[in-house]
DNA sequence: CCAAGGGCGTACCGTACGTTACGGTTCGGC
DNA sequence: GCCGAACCGTAACGTACGGTACGCCCTTGG
């Protein structure tokens, strides 16, 4: 299908279509991209007809699944009020933590995984989809962070893509395409507090600003 | 997974089995993972009978195929005697500049996406074999560089397998998972160059040696 | 020259699954 | 109480594809 990709989806869905959209990533979870048919509205007790009246194919099972799941993670966007170094490290240190949860989850791998399967025949947008609500979406909340501990003196950059690609890097560095690959990989909450730090120091080492906010 | 995954193939293939999987390499990177067996047998001027005897069956003939891929990038080590900074740093860049010219690759994009795709499902070791053969083989060819550079006063580090991931991250960012996505990324030579030297110059900013080789 | 075998081409089988059709049930409105 | 709509459960259909069987050709060796 030709794929809108964005607007519309997640309002005009009723609580019941909802509940099997859930149904739905529920078994993308756990049985990857060969979930059938059937199995989603054995899972979902409703019936195929349903199914198919509602998303009209697999296909747009599948892109309304990932759309419900994309909805759902609508965060709040960060208000930059507070400048200081302190607020500023929190701040990306909170992105890269919660970056790195989001790729360790378990519905996140499934979801990439199925769009990156898709995306080689490229019937719909899945991986449209899903890029467009994980990598994108963080470089549009993150920069204007960037942008402000750049004004505030703290940051020091020219481009802020080339800055947040670099971030992206230190954060995430081989964790996602090692666990898309299949590769066990525990992620404890420590384990990410402290690689989140990390990645957080390593920016700052590069991109924080020789002069202090008082300089220049 | 403790996957074998290297020994054993790319010997005992005769020529015209190494033609074949060529051929089923080929049509993987055009058809993605739903190449039917009849399609390879037609692109391979073969018959479908033969396949089966030669391989198994399918998931035989697509791990057939991924080894085969793997065995074509056997690398030259690289020895390192000449210790200058320079070196060290073109070792870097050469080492950066490989690793995003391979994940940049059409077929390089579509083994993964295949193994990518069959993790979920876990029938056979694809992603143990990419992974092994990918990620893995990169970090062994490049360790030793890192040590070399450690030994020589260059760089300061404490865990070499930290030192790399970094420096993974830092060259690749967003690359791979936007290449599997879908996402379009024109990758000139030029850009390439630009990127590896970057990537190269952060990683020495944050690992190169306080004090030079002559330090302590 | 002939027999054997490896391999090509193709027809065929079985099954899994997407998709559709249909009878039965619940529920809101009159 | 009755009607229609929405929906559930399931049976049925069509197709695509993995896997197998068979006939023919071509080469090799005796």
């Amino acid at each position: 299908m030709q794929a809108n990709a964005d607007i519309d989806t997640s309002a005009t869905l009723t609580e019941r279509q909802k509940a099997v959209l859930d149904a739905a990533l529920r078994l993308l979870v756990e049985e990857g991209d060969n979930l059938t048919m059937t199995a989603v509205a054995r899972r979902a007790s409703c019936s195929k007809e349903t199914l198919y009246k509602w998303f009209g194919d697999r296909d747009g099972l599948l892109t309304a699944t990932v759309q419900w799941q994309a909805s759902k993670v609508r965060v709040v966007p960060v208000d930059g009020e507070k400048l200081d170094l302190a607020s500023l490290t929190a701040s990306l240190e909170g992105f890269a933590s919660d970056w790195l949860k989001v790729i360790s989850s378990d519905t996140s791998i499934a979801l990439n995984r199925v769009a990156v399967g898709h995306a080689g025949s490229g019937k719909d947008d899945l991986g449209a989809i899903v890029l467009e609500n994980g990598r994108f979406a963080l470089a549009r909340r993150l920069k204007p962070v960037l942008e402000a501990g750049k004004q505030a003196g703290f940051l020091d950059f020219t481009d802020a893509e080339t800055a947040f690609r670099t971030f992206f890097g230190l954060v995430a560095r081989d964790v996602q395409i090692r666990l898309l690959l299949g590769d066990r990989l525990e992620s404890t909450e420590a384990a990410i507090g402290g690689d989140a730090a990390r990645a957080t120091q390593q920016f700052l080492a590069l991109y924080g600003a020789k002069t202090g906010p008082q300089g220049l």
